[in-house]
DNA sequence: TATGAATGAGCCTTCATTCAT
DNA sequence: TATGAATGAAGGCTCATTCAT
């Protein structure tokens, strides 16, 4: 790792929290630089411009939460673990994995109709995490864990879009209340699914 | 209605896209100047700062949505039609009733960790429609509408949770298509739990 | 006393102790509104412009100073006398006569460079201040009170000008201390001369 | 000197005459850039607000007026010379040392109830003033200059105080007639406590 | 005479970015 | 690669003032 790469890693993991708590707009290339204690110019011998940096900081915050999902479900040893694990990872969302919580929330609010950059990767990202979701449970019909009826594809998006919806409203109320309803419910559909 | 209370009024409504699409922070106030064709002065005489307006534009859209929601209900019949209606309200995400898509989200992932005040604002207007819903559920099964072993909150929770994160989705996405799913799993566990 | 009379009146009475206090550049027609209590347009019904109210307010405080120095010579029996209850006047510039402190020396050096009418203004009440110590001592001479070859001139300007200075220096250091070294050096050199 | 310290020389150096003619209020950021030719935000690498370039300000104004009152009196034999060489440095206020005038009578009129900081400054400097003079007057006495009854604190204070106060009435009048009359009384209490 | 909504110039300051060193 | 002084557009906001009511 050179000098420069090792730099540009620290920008990006010093401005990661910044940007997904105060979000791009909120937060400034001074802030950074009060973090990073780096000098005026140097942001920019790295990142051409905010927008770069601020792509470069999504993209680290998907491959974060990308990595810790994957090596998450590496660990568990069957499909219906898979799925429990998985919703254990984002029952604690008032102390989120990622500092300022869900990156998918956060990064996509903000740019639906503003960046196109990051909406996109952030709707690719998704849809590997529901691809993912979809195919654990076919893997586990195959294992025959799952009912040969269960709708994987249905399941996948439903399960995905609660629990985004479920953090949503466990940082908005503060407490994580909510994400207890909706982790318990989906456990049932899991279970009655299970053969 | 006073010239001083029109022109509030027209401030908030001008502003209120704008404030929904890019954000409190991605919006200036003299965006605001150019889409009201005001004077630079004339917003501080109607709000103190740029805070003050934010949140009243937030509480106007979320005056909005609640009313919306209020008459569309009022308009059906039974609360089968009611939870049916309320889900058919958010099925379009890529033309939503508000013009930047979900307030509560939208606010509420920018608020979350800067902004109390609208971060409660929005908090209280989630709790009231969560009851809302639970309320019709409950009224439901009163008329022998509903299966009564139906668990009210755990369903209202966990269908406002994933349309929320639908929404999220199909914004994210550029279209309607999760939106689909997840308003098709929606009705087809309400036709279970109905008698 | 018309109402218009009465308004101007208190306008100018509320105005005067933050003009006094914080300058006229450093005063805002908002401060003025709001120690009033009076509408906006209010201010210029009985005003031009802020200067005009500058100026009304720096008479007032001129008016209010000659006044009291009067009615407090007019209670003194002897030449003598008068003499000191002036310099007994200006003993505490800590809590001045005026709120803000001595007019001449707040306006007098805002002015100098900037507005010729206060300028003016305060000189021609600093030279009715000096021939009036002078006409004192005169008369005190002619009454046999003081030595006749007293330099009536130079002491009221040297008198006139310690005065100030000591004013000066005991509100920028925040105590009365200097003032009383003046004090007592004037009322040396005044018994000096005395018959 | 490196260019920083060039830099906000230049700006403290063009900035004095402005802040100590029409005061700390009446100048605005734009009338320093105008006369720095500086771009906007240059004036902020430099200083962190308009209240820090003002304290710098007041600094390079003592610093220099108590530069030119050194090196004079240096160059006075004696301390007899050295008293009447101070009274002759201020005996033109019309065209003083410091365009705008004496910054004690400026700074400290405008601060005394505004801005604890520079008013603590200019009372530290005339504390020193004072000091200063009666350390001459003491030497002199130790020199057989002058008579060793004479209070030196006393008329330190009195000499600082009639000065300063005729400063003020001298520029107020814009003439020095005032100023001509107290060096002359002065001076001739000088000869009179001279050996 | 009094009101207060409206004005637009101007306030101080921060912004993202550039560039000579 | 790193620095930090410099830039000027833009930020939010206050200013003195006007004018229809």
């Amino acid at each position: 790792m050179t000098k420069a790469e090792r730099t540009r890693e620290l920008i990006i993991t010093k401005a990661a929290p910044l940007f997904n708590t105060k979000g791009v707009a909120g937060t400034s290339m001074n802030d950074i630089l009060e973090v990073t204690k780096l000098a005026k110019g140097s942001l920019y011998v790295h990142f051409e411009d905010k927008e770069d940096l601020a792509h470069a900081v999504v993209d680290y915050h998907l491959e974060r939460l990308g990595k810790t999902v994957e090596s998450t479900l590496s660990k568990a040893a069957s499909a219906h673990e898979k799925l429990l694990a998985y919703i254990d990872l984002f029952m604690d969302p008032v102390n989120p994995l990622l500092v300022g919580g869900c990156p998918m929330l956060n990064f996509g609010m903000e740019s639906d109709d503003t960046d196109q950059v990051i909406r996109k990767k952030i709707c690719l990202f998704m849809d590997n995490g529901v691809k993912m979701i979809c195919s654990i449970i076919k893997s586990g019909k195959d294992k025959g864990e799952f009912s040969t009826d269960w709708d994987a594809k249905e399941f996948a998006v439903k399960m995905f879009a609660t629990i985004e919806g479920g953090i949503m409203m466990s940082r908005v109320a503060g407490d994580n209340k909510t994400m207890k309803v909706i982790a318990r419910g989906l456990k049932k559909e899991i279970e009655e699914n299970t053969a």
